[in-house]
DNA sequence: TGGAACTTTTAGACTAAACTAAATCTCTCT
DNA sequence: AGAGAGATTTAGTTTAGTCTAAAAGTTCCA
């Protein structure tokens, strides 16, 4: 059995590493607001574990195992997500804290029956895909609001990591995932689109393209 | 904010003080599986933080605080098992493990939430009252079986601690907790009932009569 | 190519929560 | 009253997970 700590550090590592290249010590301990020293003991201990392939001053990168226990965690945070938005009526902004401690619960009983109860949802309330029991992440068509255009149309899925503020925003708008967008046009000056959501028409700024996720149907 | 541990103490303390009587570091220890020394060290921590009176060699009794604390996590251990069988379709029998573990979740308004879409339950799974915010409990009019007498009528509401293997029996049997008994007969030589649920007509050994409680109406 | 700057590891310390073994207290019974 | 049994506490150890400070390795540029 893992501990929690063992835990955030694999899924750490699995959101910090991009295609098979290995993560530095200092950016784990960024992302989990801890000292390098700390971010060293563990990764020995996940070494030991055969949970990542870790060499000393070469960085680390998550083991199949190790990444399978990973996409579990991931699999957990995401529906008890979805479960906290869809069932007991939080917000997007308000459940990802929650989730962090849920996530650790340990049952497999009880994720299994979870999922059925959501209805095996695919997506969390942010948009991320949920993996599912074997750790199977389904890829989605996605694409950046700003890489659209005119009279293109989609449906917002999501936002990037780390802009939570934009979901604010739009939860303030009004918008929800799975709301269709259609561009009516880019003004090319600034940047600036023009978009109908819900028959409405609104304006948003480069930067707000730039972060918005959207499924397009082509 | 307490540590789980802390809380798993408050809560054998409330379980195990009748009445206004102080608990010894024996019998906690023996609750929790943990040797006294354990208890000892805990016990200090709790005096530290006001939630216990302790005396040394005198026995531990649970202060205001303290009993509060108890009752919130008790609260919402019963409150997640509500849910794991209300919504997940979990067992009686299956749910105390994992609730052991949701306890500690921390979220006053996960907490909140949980209670109003479960339609603000008044018993969890085994029938024992759930707490409510303000850690007040509502009072049954609880009677064992065996307190009654023939043509009396009563609904189930639980079964005496420490008999889970009775709900299993019941559970097997098919009968529910809310399901309505009748005592149709009391055979005097050994103590069996002869009752009536949902139409059927049952016998139940003396044993079964003394940890089956009910709540009667009068 | 040799340092300075940065990254990473090592060494040592701390805290929480458990344990074992030994000391101390309390209670009861003769 | 005193002794023994049992309960409880104290003292010292362990493990996990964190930290700080210092040592060691790596990078990169003048
Ligand atoms: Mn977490
Ligand atoms: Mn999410
Ligand atoms: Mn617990
Ligand atoms: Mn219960």
């Amino acid at each position: 059995m893992n501990s929690q700590s063992e835990e955030d550090y694999l899924k750490a590592l699995y959101h910090l590493q991009t295609e098979s290249n290995s993560v530095s010590t200092n950016s784990i301990a960024n992302y989990l607001k801890m000292k390098p020293s700390s971010v060293t003991d563990m990764l020995k201990k996940l070494a030991e574990k055969n949970y990542v392939n870790y060499q000393k001053y070469k960085g680390t990168s998550l083991s199949k195992k190790g990444k399978l226990v990973a996409l579990q965690i991931i699999r957990k945070h995401r529906l008890w997500e979805t479960f906290l938005v869809e069932k007991l009526d939080f917000g997007w902004g308000q459940v990802h804290l929650i989730a962090e401690q849920l996530e650790h619960i340990k049952s497999e009983e009880l994720i299994e029956k979870l999922d059925v109860f959501l209805g095996n949802p695919k997506y969390d309330p942010h948009g991320d895909p949920i993996p599912n029991k074997k750790g199977r992440i389904e890829k989605m068509n996605q694409k950046l609001l700003v890489e659209l255009h005119q009279n293109q149309k989609g449906i917002i899925t999501g936002v990037k990591r780390g802009t939570a503020s934009l979901l604010s925003y739009l939860d303030k708008e009004n918008i929800k995932l799975g709301d269709s967008v259609k561009v009516l046009e880019v003004i090319e000056f600034d940047g600036t689109f023009i978009v109908e959501i819900n028959k409405r028409k609104l304006t948003f700024s480069e930067k707000i393209c730039q972060n918005l996720l959207l499924e397009t149907y082509d």
